[in-house]
DNA sequence: CTGGGGACGGGGCCC
DNA sequence: AGGGCCCCGTCCCCA
C-alpha cells in the first residue's frame, strides 16, 4: 500500500492522495485496483448496539428496533462509501457534471435502463408520503418488511429497488459518470462532484449564523450547529449525555457508559 | 478519550 | 421520468 501510494504521489504531485484512510485493508486495495468494482458488498456489516435518542424527533434509535439494519443478508449496510476510484482511465470518463446520462456510455457497464438489468415483477410504488427519513437505513439495507416487495434487481450487486429511477439512481454508485476535471475522481451525481470540487476551489458557502464559520458542505455545517446546541441531537440513554454527532455517542458507549450494550 | 471538521454516499422528495 | 436538492448518515483525521 505505501508503495502504491508513494506511486501515485510521484505520479500525480499536484493530486491529493486519495486513499487517504490509513487503515485501508488489503482487501481495501483490492477493490480500488481490481477492475470488479464491488466485491466490498461482500463484506459484513460494522454494527454497533446501543440506544440512541434523536431529540429533534423524538425518536429512539435503538438498533434492536431495527431488524434490518443487522440483517446479515444485506450487503448495503457496510459502508462502500469511499468508492473505488478509477484513476487508471479519468479521461475515458466524460460526463459533464451537468447530468449527463452514464447509460450508454461507451466504455461502461450496459446501460441501466436495459433489459437485463431489472425485472419488473411488480411496480406497486411504495408510499411516498413518509418525511420519515429515519427509515432511510431501514430501506437501504434491505427490503425491510414484504409488504412492498423491490421489484427492480441492480445486475451490479445485491441491492433491489421498488422503483426503476431508484434503481438508475443506484447503478450511477457503479458507474460513477461524473469526473473531477481537476483530480479525476469520480462521483455518481453531478452534485457530489460540485461539492468535491469546493475542496480544491476552497469554496464554502455555508455560513454559520453564529458563528464566523463557513462550509463547504451543508450537512458539516448542520452538525457544526449542533455545537451551539445547549442541548444535542444524540443522547445517551443511560446516562442522558447528549452529543452532536452519533459518532461521539457511539464511542461515548463504547468508553463504557453503556456497558451493557456496547 | 472527546469534540469537531472534512469529505463523501445514498435514498426520498420536489419540480 | 429524470435531475437537483435535501436530509441523514458514515468514516476518517486531527487538536
Amino acid at each position: 500500500f505505501n508503495n502504491f501510494k508513494s506511486k501515485f504521489i510521484d505520479n500525480f504531485p499536484c493530486v491529493e492522495f486519495p486513499f487517504r484512510h490509513s487503515s485501508l485493508s488489503s482487501l481495501d486495495l483490492v477493490a480500488y485496483t481490481l477492475p470488479d468494482r464491488y466485491p466490498l458488498a461482500e463484506l459484513p456489516a460494522v454494527t454497533s448496539n446501543f440506544p440512541v435518542t434523536c431529540l429533534t424527533t423524538g425518536l429512539v434509535w435503538d438498533v434492536s428496533l431495527l431488524p434490518s439494519l443487522h440483517d446479515p443478508t444485506s450487503p448495503s449496510t457496510l459502508s462502500s462509501s469511499q468508492g473505488p476510484l478509477d484513476l487508471s482511465s479519468p479521461s475515458s470518463v466524460s460526463c459533464s457534471s451537468s447530468g449527463e446520462e452514464d447509460e450508454g456510455r461507451t466504455s461502461d457497464p450496459p446501460s441501466p435502463d436495459s433489459s437485463d438489468t431489472y425485472h419488473p415483477q411488480q411496480t406497486s410504488r411504495p408510499r411516498r408520503n413518509s418525511k420519515n427519513r429515519a427509515g432511510q437505513r431501514e430501506d437501504k439495507s434491505e427490503a425491510t418488511v414484504p409488504a412492498t416487495r423491490p421489484a427492480f434487481f441492480c445486475k451490479h450487486c445485491p441491492k433491489e429497488y421498488n422503483s426503476l429511477g431508484a434503481l438508475k439512481m443506484h447503478i450511477r454508485s457503479h458507474t460513477l459518470p461524473c469526473v473531477c476535471p481537476t483530480c479525476g475522481k469520480a462521483f455518481s451525481r453531478p452534485w457530489l462532484l460540485r461539492g468535491h470540487i469546493r475542496t480544491h476551489t476552497g469554496e464554502r458557502p455555508f455560513s454559520c449564523p453564529h458563528c464566523n464559520r463557513a462550509f463547504a458542505d451543508r450537512s458539516n455545517l448542520r452538525a457544526h450547529l449542533q455545537t451551539h446546541a445547549d442541548v444535542k441531537k444524540y443522547q445517551c440513554s443511560t446516562c442522558s449525555r447528549t452529543f452532536s454527532r452519533m459518532s461521539l455517542l457511539q464511542k461515548h458507549s463504547a468508553a463504557g457508559c453503556c456497558p451493557s450494550t456496547a
